[in-house]
DNA sequence: CCCCAGGCTTTTC
DNA sequence: GAAAAGCATGGG
């Protein structure tokens, strides 16, 4: 069994949290709210790394992991990296949006410590196609329940403590799934389950080349067209997997809350008709208007989650 | 009992 | 082509 013993610090420039569980739905992802700092840990995998994350501040968090690399990258690196620690995310908003939004903008002030993280691609791809007209709880019991049926045990003991963690499952893992197993994992939708099966066997026979697909040059139209060719991803999952599996920030998943925002904050009379993909383009067409299109599904997810807590009273993290 | 929940696919008009 | 209906289940 391992210990947890090295111990990082991270200054960030926010204020109130540090939200990561809610963009995978799981347990194996951490969400540090800094309202409980320095009483709560959260322990997670990361790239198949068990992680333990404490804040320490309402600016400083700190990382406590048994390796020093991650995938052949410094600790420091990979998170500064991993965390977007990169990014300013007031700065993700157009010049002139706090002037031409003031109410919006006064009431994102909460949210700018919010961060969209580099994951990994397959877990993203696979994790969001959980995540199809369901509930947050079902999706998020889907995760773990993939991830404690096909997933790597990592156990590690923390101040007498000990944490038992699962990595996210391989894609041969998953390709290789019996899939009247697997759907117990997915909601008993065996619809779902077979998807997963067949996206999981493009990736391990190199037919989905998720490494390559990461290059930031691909346009973004013909990165959701290929991602659309697995069945169960259609537009709103496949930017997803662009914006967090991708790293491509440009990427504007709108569902259901982020069509509501649309209509009720941006007055988008496109948002009042249904989510068709003509209406999906549409949507998306117009968001980029008072968005930085390169940046837009970053700014997105800081609304989308101000939307659900501040306006629908969702409390999800 | 009905409706919705961070949609996608198939069928029907 | 664009709309409407299934998918599965839990909770309000």
């Amino acid at each position: 069994m391992n210990s947890l013993i090295l111990k990082y610090h991270y200054k960030i420039n926010s204020k109130i949290c540090l939200n990561i569980r809610d963009t995978l739905f799981s347990g194996q992802t951490f969400l540090w709210n800094i309202h409980n700092y320095g009483k709560t840990f959260y322990s997670s995998i990361i790239q198949s790394y068990p992680v333990l994350i404490k804040g320490i501040s309402e600016h400083e968090f700190e990382i406590y992991s048994t390796t020093k690399c991650i995938d052949g990258v410094p600790l420091e690196d990979f998170i500064s990296h991993y965390f977007t620690l990169d990014i300013d995310t007031k700065k993700v908003f157009p010049k002139d949006f706090p002037e031409r939004y003031p109410e919006i903008w006064q009431l994102l002030m909460p949210y700018f410590s919010l961060r969209v993280m580099r994951q990994d691609s397959f877990e993203t791809m696979i994790s969001f196609m959980c995540a199809q007209g369901i509930g947050m709880h079902l999706i998020r019991k889907q995760v773990a329940m993939l991830v404690q049926t096909y997933g790597e045990k990592r156990c590690v003991s923390f101040l007498g403590n000990e944490i038992v963690l699962h990595s996210f499952p391989s894609p041969e893992r998953l390709a290789a799934a019996d899939p009247a197993l697997l759907s117990s994992c997915t909601n008993n939708n065996r619809i779902r389950a077979r998807n997963i099966i067949l996206a999981a066997q493009r990736v391990a026979e190199g037919r989905v080349d998720l490494e390559a697909l990461g290059d930031p040059q691909i346009p973004l139209s013909e990165l959701r067209s290929i991602l659309c060719q697995n069945g169960g991803i259609g537009y709103k999952i496949a930017d997803c997997v662009a914006l967090f599996g991708l790293g491509r920030f440009d990427a504007f998943p709108i569902d259901t809350h982020v069509k509501q925002y649309l209509g009720k904050w941006f007055n988008s009379s496109t948002a009042l008709r249904s989510l068709s993909p003509a209406t999906y383009l549409a949507l998306d067409a117009e968001a980029r208007t008072f968005l930085n299109p390169d940046l837009a599904g970053y700014a997105g997810h800081l609304l989308f989650h101000c939307w659900r807590r501040e306006v629908k009273r969702l409390r999800t993290f």
